[in-house]
DNA sequence: CTTTTATTGTGAATGTACACACAATAAGTA
DNA sequence: TACTTATTGTGTGTACATTCACAATAAAAG
């Protein structure tokens, strides 16, 4: 499909651009220059030509872009002109949080499974709407028949690897994990690691330098 | 403090490299070398040594690290050798998960103040021991009182920037962000995103290009 | 149809990060 | 003390990422 290996950061972007351009779409901008993106996302127009040359062209010379178009053309190179269903593995604090947050379905997501251990009224209280908790013994059966490709990763750090191991199984192909571990699988599986920990460690050291300097 | 700059990456991999030094204390292992250090985080050892280089030289050549100092040391650098006092604002799905998070305080990190426009009996209810729950009014007054510099944002996103904005005057100078919204902050603030939206669209994009290939 | 204008797409230059490979050196051993 | 061994700290080359700068070109104006 792609011709050249694509950086990582540039996928980044794109997500970002992506958000930009919704944003642009709502206040009823049709055209915007790589000049004025690059303003409101702080980055530079450079970089947003280069990173979108990877896949294409998708701009008009002396005009710029056709912001709903570069929306769908970014859409379909992020695999987002679909809905994606995604797995939930634990329902205790964080994932209730995530149950219940409303971003995931702006940009196409759906937790439509979750899983835990315990499965007891609280936790089956706090499932939205089209939502069913399965208890986890249940997880690579129901992750199977549904062709559930994506999953989200929040319980106890101590079980994240096993819970891993089991998602793989299932045919999992792409892990969102909050537990604060490294997580091991096979490499045709991709893991992003949200780790506070690390972000807020990340924090201090700036202070510290700058206050120590 | 600090004669030259140091990248970014570093930073978030002294982080890694002190989880990891952690769980090796607890091991009851004394001395490790880069080599198997690198092993353990999946990180190349000279850029492990590489890493270290930019703030002095920690090892003994022959013999590898000395677990226990080197954690020590990277603390400091840091600037983990105390506890850092942490204010939450947006006591919603989000900020209650946040408050009954454990995981900070094995970093050094406390929630000692939260706030939210809302004061009542569920948000009283989610206060852990040691955390006090403010109207969003007394932002400015008690973070200038208690000398606090980090912040969390859990708020909507459409009111992220307008509590960025009081945080800042309150004397804030590290913010780690889970609103979607790109804050606009003075140079001396740090900001860290948390954006769920985008690390899921990253991996959908994987997913979709291995597919696709 | 030709000229002007604006802005893309991209080669080349610069800057940054990573990995290799080895000299420097500390500790152990004879 | 001299020799051996293990492993760090770092100079150097390579790969990757960003920014600059401009030729290519589409649309608008004359
Ligand atoms: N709470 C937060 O705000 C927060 C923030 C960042 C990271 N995290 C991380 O997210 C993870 C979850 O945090 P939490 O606060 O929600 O913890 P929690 O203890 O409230 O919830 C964990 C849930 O996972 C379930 N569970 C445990 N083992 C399981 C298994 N093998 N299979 C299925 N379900 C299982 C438990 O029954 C429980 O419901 C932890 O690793 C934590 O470090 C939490
Ligand atoms: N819920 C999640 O799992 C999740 C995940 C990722 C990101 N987020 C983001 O985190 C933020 C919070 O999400 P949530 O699900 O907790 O939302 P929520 O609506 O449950 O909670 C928001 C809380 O912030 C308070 N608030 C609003 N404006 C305020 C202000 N100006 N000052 C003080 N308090 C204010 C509200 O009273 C409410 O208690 C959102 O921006 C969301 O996009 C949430």
């Amino acid at each position: 499909m792609r011709k050249f290996k694509v950086p990582e950061v540039t996928i980044f972007r794109l997500s970002l651009y992506l958000r930009c351009l919704s944003e642009l779409e709502e206040e009823g901008v049709e055209v915007i220059s790589s000049a004025e993106l690059g303003q409101r996302c702080g980055i530079n127009p450079a970089q947003i030509r280069k990173d979108l040359a990877y896949f294409g062209e998708f701009g008009t010379r002396g005009v710029g872009y056709y912001v709903k178009d570069l929306k769908e053309d970014i859409k379909r190179i992020m695999g987002l002109d679909k809905e994606w269903e995604v797995a939930l593995v634990g329902v205790g604090n964080l994932g209730r949080a995530l149950l219940s947050y409303q971003g995931f379905k702006r940009h196409g997501f759906k937790i439509s499974v979750a899983f835990d251990k315990v499965v007891d009224e609280e936790r089956l209280s706090a499932m939205p709407e089209g939502c069913t908790l399965y208890h986890a013994d249940k997880m690579v059966e129901v992750i199977r028949e549904r062709k559930i490709k994506l999953a989200i990763i929040a319980v106890h750090f101590s079980e994240a690897q096993k819970v891993a191991d089991v998602l793989v199984e299932a045919g999992i192909k792409g892990i969102l994990n909050f537990a604060p571990v490294r997580l091991n699988v096979p490499k045709d599986v991709v893991v992003r690691h949200i780790d506070l920990g690390v972000e807020l460690e990340m924090l201090t050291f700036f202070l510290s330098a700058r206050i120590g300097k």
